[in-house]
DNA sequence: TAATGTTTGTTGTCAGACAACTTATATAGT
DNA sequence: ACTATATAAGTTGTCTGACAACAAACATTA
């Protein structure tokens, strides 16, 4: 498996710090502190906790010291950190389920061919499922995988519901980034009947392109959200662009 | 005015450097050779790249180089750098215009009092505008700012548009950050009207709170966006949370 | 009492060095 | 001639130590 970097590392452990809630006055300890605590460099550290204050989690004064934004922190589901259904729904104060809806493996549709970078006549792996909040669907997703990219014999089953799973162990493949479009949608008959609600419903619909490390397009997916179910939120951090 | 940190600096420079496409080979020089170039020592140059990375603009690999993603860098309007309606307007390709809707003073709306951490009776100056693209309503922006934060006069026609400027010379507040909540909706009869479209629309709709660099709440913000004119994209970056 | 200087602790930046990694080249063995 | 191995060069990752810039609290002085 990969390792990661020794900045990833001390990121992951600083953050787990914060969720535990192990700075009480809200404040985190010096830089040289915290090196000594974590047996790294200052430089390392300090790498970190750009990451973090980018993230939004703390806050650096200059000659004051590093603080904790509870404000961020609280945030419940963060529409850049959205990975893993499941624990999106538990997050969400539910109980996670999923119904598997179809799979299909088929050549190309023509408007995917060119998300996917694959030449025509190219097949792909197509699943479908929908995701429970205690037992009432929430969300439909579509998944789009090339078939190409596998590399060992699997069961249909390793398709019923998340594919992160089925794409590292059957196709050695890691997502490393994704863009997603987001848009807002009304429910159409087919959609309705998928999600249990209304026609003209309002959704939220994400169109979203998956990448590896090597920058090669891996999956394409396409998702429908009961709004109510989840509150996705964004923080945009004033980046001082244009000043002089 | 505030300055910029010298890291800050140096993420816009390199910034503008791959948007003016000055590294032909989708590779940037060593950090030795940039440190050199910009008159800045590596550590600090290496934070600006691990910013830009962060941002996806770039990707590093140990022991071979620096390079620059086109896919990200190509994302028209990427949700979180939407800050100037104008500019968005233009960058989708059309000219933008704005229509003044309402001004009032008034005390602060209850469902409002907490968003904006305000007491009941606290007053708030309320403005909506809808903004134009080619002389069609594409956005419909109503901002709240309480009025404590004023701190000289000013003319009604300030608030007729964009709000910052106003922020800036009239309260003295900078935004540092803000949290989204991003949700879909559709046009009720009001909206259908401010902007120009069917009732059951399916539109953006943000809610938003703006905060200083005190983390203080100095704005509140509802936006509905026509989706027909913009492509909001996330690029969301795995982040290796959970492996072993 | 008010204004001013001083001390202390923090984050920001710098400089240089070595480690870890990738790629290309050169070398040796068959 | 070909393959496998060793070497070298170039790059990013991390470490160490130092000083600068800044903010707040304290001490000093008018």
């Amino acid at each position: 498996m990969q390792t990661a970097s020794r900045v990833e590392q001390i990121v992951i452990h600083i953050r787990a710090l914060i969720d535990a809630q192990s700075f009480q006055d809200g404040r985190l300890p010096s830089e040289p502190e915290l090196a000594r605590q974590l047996g790294a460099s200052r430089a390392t550290v300090r790498q970190a906790l750009a990451q973090l204050e980018l993230d939004g989690v703390i806050l650096r004064k200059h000659g004051v010291g590093t603080f904790i934004n509870e404000r961020v922190l609280s945030i419940g589901t963060r529409l850049e950190e959205v990975w893993d259904f499941a624990e999106m729904i538990r997050l969400s104060g539910y109980t996670a389920g999923i119904r598997h809806i179809n799979l299909t493996l088929e050549p190309t549709p023509p408007e995917i061919v060119e998300k996917l970078a694959l030449n025509p006549g190219d097949e792909v792996l197509t699943t479908a499922n929908v995701f429970l909040a205690d037992d009432v669907p929430v969300i439909y997703c579509v998944d789009v995988i090339p078939a190409g990219l596998v590399r060992s014999a699997y069961r249909d089953e390793e398709l019923h519901g998340p594919v992160y799973t089925f794409l590292e162990k059957r196709c050695n493949q890691r997502i490393d980034y994704n863009i997603t479009e987001v848009l807002p949608v009304v429910a159409d008959d087919r959609i309705s009947e998928l999600l249990n609600c209304e026609v003209g419903t309002p959704l939220h619909y994400f169109d979203e392109i998956a990448f590896n490390a090597e920058d090669i397009p891996i999956m394409y997916s396409e998702e429908y959200y009961r709004p109510e179910y989840f509150s996705f939120k964004v923080v945009r951090k004033m980046t001082t662009r244009q000043l002089e």
